[in-house]
DNA sequence: TCGTGCCTTGACCAAATGGTAAAAAATGCG
DNA sequence: CGCATTTTTTACCATTTGGTCAAGGCACGA
């Protein structure tokens, strides 16, 4: 997009700066953007706290880079839903595939539910043009599939947001989960569950 | 618990810890607890910082009883839930009380979200003496229905977990559901998508 | 009214923290 | 190798922030 500068990222520069984003995420995903120090991000990544700082311009850089390169993976499974696919079946797997990425990616996950949770106040524009384009594509496919009588009705929004609710729920309240289900494959029955409440709520 | 003191509050020691409280409440629900500072808090409840610290022996301290005095509210609903109802109408009018509560106290939402999002670091066991016994004790009563047949099977936790999840939900995104439903009136159709969402799993 | 004890505050502190500057050390290329 | 460029570190700074303290203000019972 704006690389038109071609910026050719160095051997050592490009290795350095995903030890700053591995580091950063797993510091911001658990203190919050806040609650996260320079310092701690430098020794996980293990650097020097200026040197974090000859690579980004600022803590706050940091972490907008991070948010950034989340956010296409966590909305590829979206965006592979299949328009030419069979509906229920397209959805049975989105779900799968979101909740295997919840317990596959956690930090991804909590580091996005802590920027929302505090008003996205890093993510505010983002969410307007990379967020809600798709969100609006998929929900009209959705919707498209109802017309067709392929789906019975219901709201595809509210729909979506059930869907990253509950599956990005296990991942972003882990700390709850893991105390109330101590014990069980919380994957295996958390699927389980899921398929069994939406594959009826897309079937009656 | 630990009344035996008796500790008898004056008048503006009880008005003082209340505004502390409610105003600690909209600060750290917004910032996190690292993300929030005294200063802030002070401002909000009309008083000098040395001033709070003279109702509550620290930052932390002041978080805690906000935390604590949230659960209760928080978890009435669930111990609502009458054993002797009939089921579907129990947890359905379970479920509308969760998402209204997500509307009126949408601050409570997110600070407990915040806490839980980063592992919990202040509230590990309150966690388990408060929120597992109820948690397992109205499991425990929905298997019971299941076993009387009055339910289809289902796993009772997950249920409650999905509850949560989806209702918590519209507090906790709120900047994002913002962003992706303006414009509509999203208490209402958020109420008709999960009365359906579960009515369907409840039944068939 | 007076004085005792509760309440409030201004001034201050030490530690933590984001960030800077310039020198030192690698690196890589002719 | 020689040298320019990139990378790293050491020392440091200004601000923020949780928390302290001693003195002053205030309420209220005797």
């Amino acid at each position: 997009m704006d690389d038109a500068t071609q910026p050719k990222l160095s051997r050592i520069q490009q290795r350095n700066r995903t030890r700053i984003t591995d580091a950063a995420l797993e510091i911001f995903s658990q203190h919050g953007f806040r609650g996260a120090t320079l310092d701690q991000i430098a020794g996980e990544a293990g650097l020097s706290k200026p040197n974090l700082l000859y690579y980004f311009d600022s803590k706050e850089a940091i972490h907008v880079d991070v948010l950034n390169r989340l956010m296409e993976t966590w909305l590829a499974p979206l965006e592979a839903i299949d328009p030419q696919g069979e509906p229920r079946e397209e959805l049975l797997r989105y779900i799968r595939r979101k909740l295997e990425m919840a317990f596959e990616f956690p930090r991804e996950s909590r580091l996005f539910a802590n920027e929302i949770v505090q008003g996205a106040p890093r993510m505010g524009p983002h969410l307007e043009t990379g967020l809600k384009p798709l969100f609006e594509e998929k929900a009209a496919l959705i919707q498209s599939w109802i017309d067709a009588g392929r789906l019975p009705p219901l709201d595809p929004r509210h729909l979506i947001l059930s869907i990253w609710a509950t599956t990005q729920h296990y991942a972003d309240f882990e700390a709850q989960t893991r105390v109330l289900l101590e014990g069980s494959d919380v994957q295996q029955s958390a699927w389980a569950h899921l398929e069994a409440l939406y594959a009826r709520m897309l079937s009656c």
